[in-house]
DNA sequence: ATGGTTGCTTAGCAA
């Protein structure tokens, strides 16, 4: 069974490269965020061509997170389903082959002085709630996407740029910890132990041809999965090339059933 | 310190 998880910065914008990475990468099972828009004008058909099915919780302009599947998906849930009302398209949840996939785009937070960022522990906080909520022992459970947190030093190209901003600081390091001491286990580090070994790139500065990255984009997983994992690779290929996303997928493989 | 890039939307926000 083959699992990514793949920022494409607009569905729009990158639609054939979507389309063609699906054909020639074959995954069973898609974590996608930042599709930005609307169910309406989801690419639904085109994906169905693929051979896909598509569970998708979409907002207009901004975040949006999507599910693809080769098994058609169960018990599909959006949002945390709390009291607070929040309009931001950030979590999708479905049950595929015997799994529970969740697909997470958590906020960026913009600075540490933001209200963005109040917003960003916030988030993560009722995340926290979910996931206690959501988790069984019955059921293994992998929750792929964009965390917007590098977990460790290794995983930040330039310290000196990138400490204490809201991608990487003590605060947010201990949110990745966390998670991890709760039993879900950081796939992409089971099997890669090297450093120079990102996820996203900024646009700017030559980010990718300098490999100034960061890892952000994460693929964790209950221990009854992570066990079973075999690799985990970033498909550096997906950053290359006319218009790619700022972010490349994160992909792993697992024996399963 | 500033600016550098991309996407959505069309001047400015978000990343």
């Amino acid at each position: 069974m083959k699992i990514a998880t793949w920022n494409l910065n607009s569905i729009r914008a990158r639609e054939v490269r979507l389309l063609d990475w699906l054909s020639r990468a074959a995954p069973d099972v898609v974590c996608l965020q930042e599709t930005k828009v609307t169910e309406e004008q989801f690419p639904f058909d085109a994906i169905k061509e693929r051979g896909y099915h598509a569970a998708v919780y979409g907002q207009k302009t901004y975040n949006g997170v999507a599910l693809l599947s080769r098994d058609s998906a169960e018990d599909v849930t959006v949002g945390f389903g709390d009291e607070v009302d929040d309009p931001q398209a950030r979590c999708i949840s479905a049950l595929i082959q015997g799994i529970r996939f969740i697909s997470v785009y958590v906020p960026n937070g913009e600075n540490v002085d933001s209200e963005k960022y109040v917003y960003k522990q916030a988030w993560l906080s009722r995340l926290f709630k979910y996931l206690e909520r959501v988790r069984t022992s019955a059921t293994p459970l992998m929750i792929s996407g964009d965390f917007n947190i590098a977990p460790h030093e290794d995983d930040v190209a330039n310290i000196e740029q990138w400490s204490g901003t809201v991608l990487f600081n003590p605060e947010m390091t201990a949110v990745m910890k966390q998670l991890q001491d709760s039993g879900l286990h950081d796939v992409f580090r089971i099997h890669q132990k090297g450093v120079g070994l990102y996820s996203w790139w900024d646009y700017r500065q030559l980010g990718f041809p300098k490999n100034q990255g960061l890892r952000i984009d994460h693929i964790l997983a209950t221990p009854d999965l992570a066990g079973r994992t075999t690799t985990a690779t970033v498909d550096r290929n997906e950053r290359k090339g006319s218009k790619p996303s700022d972010h490349a997928p994160v992909i792993a493989e697992l024996t399963w059933p």
